[in-house]
DNA sequence: CGTCCAGCTTACGTTAACGTCAAGATGCTG
DNA sequence: CAGCATCTTGACGTTAACGTAAGCTGGACG
């Protein structure tokens, strides 16, 4: 047994618990977006990363890029300081929930768009198959 | 006057007219999007080719990629051909419009714990604000 | 005749979010 | 000790859909 659960996991435990690559995580880790601990220059990810991967997850489901994910953890992580620059994130979330309204919007109109589409092909693949049928 | 329409247009009308820049009509004639005829080298986009156009727009607000496309735009073309083809282009579409729906009802989910989350956060600028007035 | 404009081709640049080697370190195990 | 697995850091590759710049051409205008 790999001894593991000290509150910290191996790269690979961290990978199987959310479904991503190590390639993903360093890449994450590069982008200041973790901080995993190194115990000699393996990498043990905490708690907190956790948490923190969840989030970014869940913010690329939200369409965020990972840039502005890394500022969003950030404003998380200040607490205390700067109101001005927490609402900024707010603003951030703001816009990008709008920007999530209006391509659903969109979506919506091309779903309708797609399906009136789709009665007309209906249509013509039955009768050309009548057709078919007339010509045999 | 440029005489025009002889109803076939310049790149510069054409982009005018559907709200693109040169470059793209090259790519597209580029990945056999579109064909337009020459006068010399220039470039002369039949009627045909804004009705193609026209298809192209309406695929990439569908989030059809330009292979996916380009592939519909071929079977478009046959008409006589193949049924088994264009039921196939039918399938394609059906897929897309399935894809569309489950991305809207991301959205959607997506949207809502947003929402949730952006309450969440209204309240902590709030009582964060107050605290500074009272540190003043 | 000069120059200006529109268009042409060729080709490299861009962005995001990783993928995919390569080469070396570490550690366990039989 | 050999071997194997797993980890590390670099660094280049990938994809889509164009953007952008360089350099050439051909016609129109004054």
């Amino acid at each position: 047994m790999t001894d593991m659960s000290e509150d910290t996991k191996s790269i690979r435990e961290m990978c199987d618990a959310f479904g991503v690559t190590p390639r993903t995580l360093r890449f994450y880790e590069a982008k200041e977006l973790l901080f995993p601990h190194r115990d000699g220059q393996k990498r043990l990810f905490t708690k907190r990363d956790g948490a923190r991967l969840k989030l970014i997850l869940r913010g690329k489901r939200f369409g965020f890029s990972l840039e502005e994910i890394r500022q969003l953890l950030d404003l998380y992580h200040i607490g205390d300081q700067q109101i001005t620059q927490l609402s900024r994130t707010f603003e951030i979330a703001c816009d990008r929930l709008n920007d999530m309204v209006r391509q659903r919007d969109e979506l919506n109109e091309a779903i309708e768009e797609l399906q009136d589409q789709l009665k007309w092909g209906e249509k013509v693949i039955a009768s050309m198959q009548s057709d078919q049928e007339a010509a045999e």
